[in-house]
Formats: structure tokens, sequence, C-alpha cells
DNA sequence: CATGAATGAGTCTTCATTCAT
DNA sequence: CATGAATGAAGACTCATTCAT
């Protein structure tokens, strides 16, 4: 299996840094090879093409997390604290790879419609865990019966996103886990007093 | 005034028509003085160069729609129900313009970092309409005293962002407007039962 | 028409004299266009892409070539002295443009079996004028009336082509024209004594 | 003698399937050597580099059939029956192994001058055959006493060269067998009535 | 003898922008 | 004001060849 030998990851941490450092235009092929200490054929030994780097990057590191983010939330008793935990392990994860934060969610989003729609289909898992959750919490009774869960779950992503979103282009100037329990809170009971 | 001309305007609207059409990396300069009747000289007339285009493009809807927000909310009496206006408007704003919303969905998000602070730049006043409701709902007591506004803010923005993108990505294919109402309800009051 | 402008012929002629002193596969658009005296962005507002300069010079040196032919065939009253009269116009031809004869015997053949199609779509209307000289010759009596013309046709270009390829791989060292009277014979009569 | 041993036939007979198949500029070392059952390295174990397969397949499959033709003539009595004999073997050869007429009629000829000069090196076997029987027929008499034997020898290879080329162009739809005759007379005796 | 992972040189094409008319 | 022909920089990818095992 390609993906379990060195090189492939090699080549992937180095794209993270190259694509964090100089930007998705400025990250050329020739200049992740260098950084991952290979020639820029080898590249082509791992990956079909440039695309397929990006898209396999954002596969390895999302897969990572979201296995991660399973087996946290096994552990968890009630849906309330599994929310916790997902709005936890996102802004930690993010917040302690400053990198991987701003290739997410700056450069990896001027790609074309295609690499998007595949993206998209990589974050299908995430989904089904969070949408997993808020069902469980309408059957538990902690959440509105008559929840919209796509509804529910695109406010959730969307916040999410948004606030890792705005903490990066704010150059992380604040520290992003603090916003834990208060983002959750807002999730939780909205904005009414 | 430039954007007083004729010309101006006619740009604007052949490049969100060409960009939607076509696709942001397929949007070139000369595709677009096509689409509006001119030379591709007469572009830089008009607009610094490529990018002034793209921003001078979004300023100039968002412009419009902040105008109309400011308007629409004077009327309204209290904070809850400004927030439910604003709702209503970004998303009928999107939903009745569907070339614009894939343009500021997806396209626009294909640009660059410098371009997109631009952008940012551009939404501050749409920023601090938000954030003045918000405040208002605190002061009224409708709204937790202790809520951190820009988070909040980001809140909101995020799952409107969110809501939009997924319709589009989604092709369209349910009523926006329908979802007004929910939203609204998921922003005041949060998931909880 | 594109092909009446005089950048056209420059960037043909120039592809000309690249091909003929760098070789099919050393000759770079970048050199042409160099030989050109254009920017190599010019080239690609003349042809449609590399391949397209190498059928469009070949379509405008043999388009000419035919053209003379036909005209100077029309001036001859026999079949004889029209296979005589082709014979000598194809051996000059390439005896007085040796970087041409380089080109067509040598360099174009390195092309891939796409290219060949179209460069054998071009030779259609030389192989006409062939073929009704020797229909010319049937019906006049002066040709076997059992003649197969195809095959016939076949010999005169094979022959042809051996021979001026020959002497250009022999570094033109004789004189071509000197072989139109004997080829011609040859072909008439074979080598029977 | 490394041409003794079976991998280097094997990796020559590969190398006429690839090419054949997926034509010269497709015909990469490495789907040479997987045709052959070999390593990429191992190519290089009998053959100095990529061109020299090519040269030593037309080495070896010019050597087969220049030494069959020199038996088969030498059993004939004179020269008119030795061409007719050649005229034969030439068409019949490439006829019985189509892939074979592909790659030295096609695919050989995409590549550089300097291995077609090397195949010309090939070539002179073959010639110095050709070249021998027309000398004979001068000598016997039965052809013209001035004939240029070199021209001759062109007319002879350029019309079989140009007969096959057709020929395989065509897809090989008809016999080319069935022209060994009607190509023989027309080399004796010319198209004259 | 045989392997096959790794190397790295080399080029066509696009398109934002300019400026002579 | 308007035109549009001309410019030229910049980068992903292939594949013949090597050499450590």
């Amino acid at each position: 299996m390609k993906r379990d030998k060195p090189k492939y990851k090699q080549i992937i941490d180095a794209a993270v840094k190259v694509i964090a450092e100089n930007g998705f235009h400025q990250a050329q092929v020739s200049k992740i090879a260098k950084a991952a200490g290979v020639a820029d054929g080898t590249i082509y030994l791992y990956f079909k093409n440039k695309e397929d780097i990006l898209v396999s990057l954002f596969e390895e590191k999302m897969g990572q997390f979201t296995e991660k983010i399973e087996q946290v939330i096994a552990g968890k008793s009630n849906s309330i604290e599994k929310l916790l935990a997902l709005v936890e392990m996102h802004l930690y994860q993010l917040a302690d790879d400053p990198n991987l934060a701003v290739v997410t969610q700056i450069e990896l989003r001027q790609s074309n419609k295609e690499l998007r729609t595949q993206i998209n289909a990589i974050l299908k898992n995430y989904i089904n865990i969070v949408d997993a959750i808020l069902q469980e919490g309408i059957n538990e009774g902690v959440m509105k019966k008559d929840l919209d869960v796509r509804l529910a779950r695109q406010m959730v992503f969307g916040t999410l996103d948004e606030i890792v979103t705005n903490w990066v282009m704010n150059e992380q100037k604040y520290n992003l886990k603090d916003l834990v329990r208060p983002v959750h809170q807002l999730l939780i009971n909205g904005i009414s007093a």
C-alpha cells in the first residue's frame, strides 16, 4: 500500500508546510518535492498529479481526525457531551497545527469545483458523525424533537468553520482553545437570554 | 465618477455572468470583455486590473445589499425582528440571484489570500450591522448579557454561509426561502429542547 | 484571413529554417518564435498548437506546389510530357529549397500517426494529379491499357521520394536536377533492355 | 554472445509487439520490459539504450530477411527471376507479419536522424543484393546497358516501400501478395504501352 | 544476473496587461 | 475614449537511465 510507505507521508507533510508558507498558487510541485527531500519525479510515483496531493492530504488528515473523534465520542455517555468533545477536538486539532489550519481554512478553498467536490466527499464521514450526535440528542429528548438535523449540522459546521477562519485570518492572535465552552453554549442554547 | 458610467456596470454584470457560467478559472478578461460588449483594453479604463473587477463586483453588490438592509432594519422595533429581517434578506437576496450566489459562495473563494482580505474589508459594514443588532439585543435584555458578540456574529455568519453554500452545491434543489424561520429559531434558541 | 497576414508566412518560413537546422525534436516553439522575430505567444494567435504549425507548413508549401504544377501541366499536350514536367518540378522544387527538402523528406516523418494522417490528406491533391496523368496516358494509348493506376502512381511517388530522400541523406552531394530525364525514362520504360 | 540468449530475442519480440500496438511514442522502455516479462533494468543488461533496442530489432529482422533472400536467389538462374523472387519475398515477408510491417513502415520512421542513419547502414546488405541483381541483368543483356544502377535500385526500393506503406496505412484491406507480378512487370517494363 | 525505486532534465501553452493607432 | 494585436513569464509532468540490494 502506497500510503503506508514513509515517502507518502513525507510528501504530504511537505505539502502542508509549503502550501501554508507560500500559499496555494506558489506551492509548485518542485517546491514540495524539495521540501520533502525527494526528486520531482518521485512525487508522481505516489500521487497521480498535483491535485491528487491535495486530495490525499485532506483525506489523510481528515481520516485521522474522524477516527480519533469517533474513539473519543464512543467514550461519552450523552449527546451534549459528545458535541462538546467534537467542538473541543475540532478547535484543538487546528489550534495545535496552525499550518494545517491555514491550509484547510484558506488555501485549499482556492481549488476548482472538481477538487472541492472531492473534498466534500471526504467530509461525508465527519458529517455523519455530527448527524448521529444530533439524532441521538433528539432521541434522548435533550434536543428539539422537531430539529431539522441538516440545518442544525450546517449551523455547527458553519459556526466552527467561520470561527477558525476568522482566527486564521487574524493571524491567530487569540487562543482558539478558550472558545470551546462558549461556542458549545451558543450552539446548544443560541443567543437568547 | 467611473462607477456611474454605463460601461462600469456593464462590465460588472458581465463578470458575474461569465464567472457563474464558466467558473472562476475560466473567466478570462477577454471573455468578460466580450460578454460586456467592449474591447479587452477598455476593461482597463474602468478597472485597475482583473482583481479589481472582482473586488468592485463584490463591493457593488454588497454595498447595495447593506444599504437595503439598513433601511429595512431601521423600520423594525427590536433586535429579534431585526435579526429575522437580516436572515430573510440574506437568504432571499441569494435565492433570487442564483448567479450571484454561485459567484459569492463558490467561485470568488478560489481567489488568493490578498483578494480575500479585500473581500473581508468590504464585509466590515455587514459585520457592523450584525454586531449592532446583537448589542441591541443585549441592551434590550433579550440576549444573554454576557454574550460574546464576536463569537455570536461568527455563528450567525457561519451558519448563513454554510447553508447557502450547501444549497448552491446541491444545485439549489430545495427552496432556500423556506429556511428563514427555522434558521432564525436555531440562532435564537440553539438546538436544546 | 490569417494565412494572408505577413506574420503567418513569417512563422512558417522560420519553422522550415529552424526544423531543417535543428531537427524536428530540437525545434522548440520558442526557437521558431525567435527566428520569426515574434514573441512565443504570438505563434498561438496564428496556429492552434505546435502540430498545427507543421500541418500548415506542409499545406502551404504543398498547396503552392500543386497549383504551380497544375498550371504547367495544363500547357502540355500529352501525358508523357506531363509526367516529365511533374518529375522535373518535383525534383527542382526540392533541389532549389534544400531546407524544405530536409523538412519534408526527413524531419516531418518523425511525427506521430495523427499528424501523418493529416499530411496524407494534404497529399491527396497531388495524388489526383498523377492519377489523372496516368489515366490520360491509358486513354491516349501510350500507356498499358490494363495499367493498375494505383500501383503505377505508387511507383511514381515511391521512386521520386526515395530518390530525394537518398539525395538529402547523402548531404546533397550530387545534382538532383540531372536525374529528371533518366528517372522519367525509368518510369516510362522500366529497366528492361 | 548476448544475442543468442533467450532474453535478447524475448525483448526484441516484445518491442515489435509493443511498438505495433502502441505506436513509437507510446512504446516506453517500461512497457517493453513488462511485455518481455523482465524488469526495466534488465533491458540495460542486453541493450545499451532504448535506441539500441530499435536498431537491434531492425538488424535482427533484416539480417534474417537478407540471409533468406540470398539463399533463394542463389537458386535462380537469371536476373529477371531473381528480381521476381526479391519482390515476392519482400511483400510476403511483410504481408505475413503485419506487426513488423507497421513497425518498419510507420513507427520506426518517427525516429531521429541519427537512428535513421543507423537503419540505413543496416539496409546496406539489402542494397547490395539488389545492385548485384541489376548489374547481372546488365551483363546478361536483359537490362539497359546504360542503366544507372543506383537510380534503378532507388526505383525498386521506393516502389516496394511506397506500396507496403500504402497497404499498411489502408489497414491492410487488400491482399499484398497479389501485387507481386504486376509490380515486377512495372519495374521491368515501366508504364509504357 | 536481475530487480525496480528513484532520479531530474526539458517544453508547450495560457492569459493578464500594454500601447500604438 | 476605445481598440485588439502583441507580449513573455511561468510550471506540471514524462520517461530513459542508474544503482543499491
